[in-house]
Formats: C-alpha cells, structure tokens, sequence
DNA sequence: TTTTGGTTTAACCAAGCAGTTAAATACCTT
DNA sequence: AAGGTATTTAACTGCTTGGTTAAACCAAAA
C-alpha cells in the first residue's frame, strides 16, 4: 500500500524493478546501524545515505528503535538458517563440516561487520531474544549429535562433546576476521599477506578440524 | 597534584591506600564504556557510577574523549604484553601454547565484554592505532616461528603457518565467550550445561590443537 | 481534471547531554 | 586560626538529535 512506479500489480511496468524506497531507507540503516550502532548512528545520516529527507523517513519508519528493530531482526535472522541447514542436513559428517567452513568464511570474509553487530546485539538482550527475533523453530543439533557418535563408535574420530566442535568450528571462520588489526599487528601482516592467509583459510581450517579429530 | 588523603608521601596515613578518586572515575567510566561504548556511556552515569557528580568528573578527565581515550588505551594496552609474553618466551612450543590457552580462557571468561570492547575499538581505528595505544613495541613472532619452523623439521608437528595457529588458538578461547548466547540457543544449553562446557573448555582446547598438529 | 499518495521543504519543539561556572562546604595541613 | 585543595550544589549554556507538523510539490491513476 505504500511503494510506487509499481501500482496494479499486473503490467510489469517501465523499468523492470525498479528498487524500492523502503528498500533503500532499510539499506542505508541496516549499513549505520551495523558500522556505528543503535546510538551511534544518526536519523539524518540514514536519511542522507539513502537519498532521501528526514520526514519521510520517519513516514516509513516511525521512530529508531522500530527501524532499529527491523534491521536486528533481519541480519540476526539471517544467520540462524544457515546453522539450521548445515546442522540437520543429511550429509555425511566431514563434508558437513568442510561445507559450513567454506560457507562461514566466504559470508564472513565479505560482511565483516555483521559478526560483531550480531554478537553485540545477542550480548544487550539478556535472553528473550529468542522468541521475537529468531525465525521459526531453532536449529536442532539432535542430528550431528547422532553422527558424532557413530563415527565415534566406529573409531573414525575421536570423543568430542558436540559443542565444543561446533564452537571451535565457528571461532575460527569468524574470529580472525574480526581480530584482522590485531591479527595483522601482532604477525606484522600488510594487505598481500593478508590475502595469501584468507585465501589459505578455508584449505587450513579444515586440515586443522580432520587433524583434530583423528582418534 | 590533584590526589587528596595521601599527601605527604611520607606518613602512610589513615586507612592503608584508600583507593584514589581518579581511580574510582576510572573503573566506572570502563565498566560504562566497555558496556554500552562511547556513544552509549553518560558522563552522568559514569559519574553515578562513581559515587561522584559530574562537576568533579569533568574536574578530573576535562572531555569524554579524553576518558574515553584513557581507557581505551589501558584496555587495549593490557592485551599486547600477554601475547608478547607468550610469543617471545623461551618455553618450548608445546607449553607455551598450553600456556597460553590457560591464560586467555581465564582471562576472558572473567571479563567477557572485554574482548567485544577491543575489536570494537581496533576496527573503528584504521592502522593508526598501534603508534599512539599500544605500549611499547609490538610483539615479535620470530622466536615462535623459530621453534615451528623446528619442530616441523624434526617431524614433531606437521606443517603450518605461524598466523593459521595462533589465530586458531585465540579463536577459540576468546570466540565461545562473545558467542555464548548464540551457542547456546543453537545448542540447547542452560547455565548448568555452560558451566559444563566453560570447565571442560581449557582441556578440550589444548587435545584439539594438539591433535590438529600431529604431522 | 481531479484525486491520490509519495516526496520535499522548512520550520519547529522538547529532551537529553556535554561541558561550564560560581558559590558554598568539607577536610587536611601548616 | 589560616590557607589550600577536594568536593558538592545547582543553575545555566549551547548544541545535537529524535520526532512533529503543515504546506507545497509532483507523478501517475481515475
């Protein structure tokens, strides 16, 4: 009821799709609000990113926190999905964990930033974020659970309690973007270095997790 | 000049070493801004905080900034000296990263916002950061290269990269502690089953790096 | 042409906040 | 008692910011 150029929803009119303004006002946020936070990110820089004016912004959205609110929803919503299709698809263990790899450091390599805002944002909601934020059922670990166990039982890995795994699995996909200043000062990396390690991260973290688990 | 209850340097006065007033704005304006950043902290808080008003605090640190600054610097300051410890120690390569895992699962597990504040910080901080926060000269992973460089001659250890194994081991002791509320959505877990897996953490950290570097 | 709804302009309000100031106290030292 | 420093009180300034409002504008649809 709201978005224009776009109105009888049957003449698939002049440019093909052309992008919304909600759209565009939901963009220029979710960019802020990821690089500053809720406090740090200003109306009218939102407004300005998205080439618009303050007052229609507000016309969208009516305050910061629903905008805010909006925006936390989808990018913390978005991760979940991906830990639900890796954790109960039907692959065999190691190429489940070897795909989760490759997909947790291709998406963290390019948003950089989301991680951090995600994990502050999980951090400032004591626990209720569950239910208002997450979308549909959580992912359920039950299946990996089973596999570990049987590929411990027949002696192709070692014992290791589920969320260890999963947890040094996801620690080192996401950390080192994160910790890359640090990172970078301490090992005396400059921009090629860097690259040669995150093209190399994929190939190493999973040599590291199949030596890990040897019995 | 500005310290009250001490005075003569000489008497050891009162009540041993009543903790300073600057000391007190100190940790208050840390807790604050490492809870809700420098945007989200108040100098009223802080100065609530404190047990102060804010007339003595701005009497004490003249600008935000400038605390936010200080604290910043002690903060991040605190960081380099473990790793440089670690890296330049003369341990040999197993303990010192059985050292090391020890020291940072600890540390952070005690003081969970820390890291959050740290990669904050150093990613809102281009390059420049290093020359003007860091104390002292930055940590050197020569000796540490060395000793891999060793132990992967002599068949000990397979090959790897010094920046994939120490960013690996730091990933996995800062990484569960920021993505506590995260993990156990995923995994199902309550405080009983986190206190399980926090106690089991150190243990399991050290098998698996060893496992993962057998050759 | 008239209507409708997205969009702009520009001014405005109220609240919150960093920072200031000046006078009044309290306390310690000499 | 005197002097200095820390600390409080309380009021105030000035700026930023979230949010509102009303009028005008413009495009497309009816």
């Amino acid at each position: 009821m709201i978005n224009q150029t776009v109105k009888s929803a049957d003449k698939e009119p002049v440019p093909p799709t052309e992008v919304g303004t909600e759209q565009r006002i939901f963009e220029a946020a979710r960019q802020s609000f990821i690089e500053k936070g809720l406090e740090g990110a200003k109306m009218q820089e939102i407004a300005d990113r998205a080439g618009i004016n303050k007052a229609l912004l507000h016309y969208y959205f009516r305050t910061k926190e629903k905008l805010f609110e909006a925006v936390t929803k989808q990018v913390i919503g978005r991760v979940f999905p991906v830990l639900r299709n890796m954790l109960e698809s039907d692959l065999p263990l190691e190429e489940k964990l070897d795909n989760l790899i490759d997909l947790y450091v291709d998406i963290v390599s390019r948003n950089t930033f989301v991680p951090l805002f995600v994990i502050t944002e999980m951090n400032k909601r004591p626990d209720n974020f569950l239910a208002n934020i997450v979308p549909g059922p959580l992912p359920k670990p039950q299946k990996l659970v089973e596999q570990l166990e049987l590929a411990t039982a027949e002696g192709r890995i070692r014992p290791i309690e589920p969320a260890h795994l999963i947890s040094n699995v996801l620690a080192m996909c996401v950390f080192p973007f994160l910790a890359k200043p640090m990172l970078c000062a301490v090992m005396g990396m400059d921009d090629q270095h860097w690259q040669h390690y995150v093209n190399e991260r994929k190939a190493e973290v999973k040599r590291f997790v199949h030596g890990a688990l040897r019995p």
